[in-house]
DNA sequence: AATATTTCGGACAAATATATCCTTTATTAA
DNA sequence: TTAATAAAGGATATATTTGTCCGAAATATT
């Protein structure tokens, strides 16, 4: 479904948001331990997140990263999504043909619209204060 | 969504499909050609497809790929996918955990669930005969 | 001002996926 | 029986993804 990449890029982003609506600020290595993910990778992720502006990074000591409280609500997981993958994963084809749509559909096209719809409504919609909320009360959990 | 191995599976298995529904075997090079896929690479998918027991091959001058017609009802998409990508496309986490599951979900479990569900039902309902109905119409096309 | 901390950025390394090539094996047809 | 054909299988090449390492830049603390 996701690249590791994304994957791991949802995961310190959640992080980050349960963190920052705590107020707190924190560092690559607390977020990699808190995800479980490998470090320097996710520093990577990270670096890709705040060219995105959807992180803010502060360096220096007592730095890490952040996010403003006011846009918990407006990110989304696709704004996660593409920032990561790119908008493949609901523009391309199921069968990987260049010029698929109705009026040209490979064989599983229109198979695939309801489910890529669906999933792509999912995602456009579901914000981070949704997700955080139910990591706040232990309902949902980021590693294992 | 799926491995580019399974695109050119899919491609591959729907065009042998269509030759077997009209009593015809057909070998690598007009596969590829007829789906625009790679030769060569073809060649090793149509391989894991004959041993997963999808495509019957036949060795030697007239030889190449068929479907015994039978089947051509009984085999899915899931089949297909199932015998080139694995499982992991209905089994595995959204966020790549290892026990994710509805006791112990990730922060998108519950959202991905019924859009996972609603496409293990589509790719185990969805038979070869369906899809090469479609094909054989010239509604739908399997390059470009 | 000096030092410690932390992100940034580039280079590099490893693993996996994608893709090709060539020899062997089976089979058909002449 | 020989020659031609086509898939099988192994070795190898290329590209992409995943992952690491380290010096540079920024910044807070002393």
């Amino acid at each position: 479904m996701f690249s590791k990449a994304c994957e791991y890029g949802i995961r310190a982003t959640l992080f980050v948001a349960e963190q920052s609506a705590k107020g707190k600020r924190t560092g690559v290595k607390e977020i990699a331990k808190q995800t479980d993910s490998p470090e320097a990778f996710t520093a990577k992720i990270l670096q890709t997140l705040v060219k995105s502006q959807i992180l803010v990074s502060v360096k220096g000591p007592s730095g890490g990263f952040e996010i403003d409280k006011a846009s918990l609500d407006k990110i989304t997981l696709m704004n996660l999504v593409k920032a990561i993958d790119g908008d493949n994963i609901y523009n391309g084809c199921g069968l990987g043909l260049k010029e698929c749509n109705s009026k040209h559909p490979c064989p599983v096209h229109d198979h695939f619209v309801s489910i890529r719809d669906d999933l792509k409504k999912m995602l456009s919609s579901t914000t981070l204060s949704q997700l955080i909320n139910d990591l706040e009360n232990g309902y949902t959990v980021l590693k294992r």
